[in-house]
DNA sequence: GGTCTGACTAGGT
DNA sequence: AACCTAGCCAGAC
């Protein structure tokens, strides 16, 4: 049948495209876990793999400040931190004391699509 | 080719 | 609560 064209049009988006698409979906104020990323990008289980994605990333095409880890901690050491943390603030997302954001109230809860 | 690392996570002790 | 382990896999060396 058409499977070589079908393959080519799975084929067209890298697994990073689909990271990106993803977490270009994420909503300003809300924030996703890696694991969740890699679920709606299907990938599910390969939550480093995200971690990798938004490391090599160049520019600010990607909302990549909205993607914690699952426990609401940032991931990142260093100054990179920082400009998350100030960047989530902006969008009015707060760490608490202990430097986690409320997963509960902030997390990214997508109607349609993969869980 | 092998080995190690990491912006991860779920499950067990 | 902290700690450990297995699974995950692209890069770096």
């Amino acid at each position: 049948m058409g499977s070589v064209a079908h393959k080519t049009a799975v084929t067209l988006q890298t697994p990073y495209q689909r990271i990106y698409a993803t977490v270009r979906r994420i909503p300003p104020g809300r924030v996703a876990s890696y694991g969740q990323v890699a679920r709606l990008a299907g990938l599910r289980g390969r939550a480093r793999q995200v971690g990798y994605a938004l490391h090599v990333l160049r520019g600010d095409d990607v909302p990549w400040h909205r993607v914690v880890n699952v426990a609401g901690r940032i991931s990142l050491r260093g100054p990179s931190a920082l400009t998350q943390r100030i960047r989530l603030a902006h969008e009015g997302v707060a760490c608490d004391a202990n430097g986690r954001v409320d997963i509960a109230r902030f997390g990214w809860r997508p109607r349609s699509r993969a869980r």
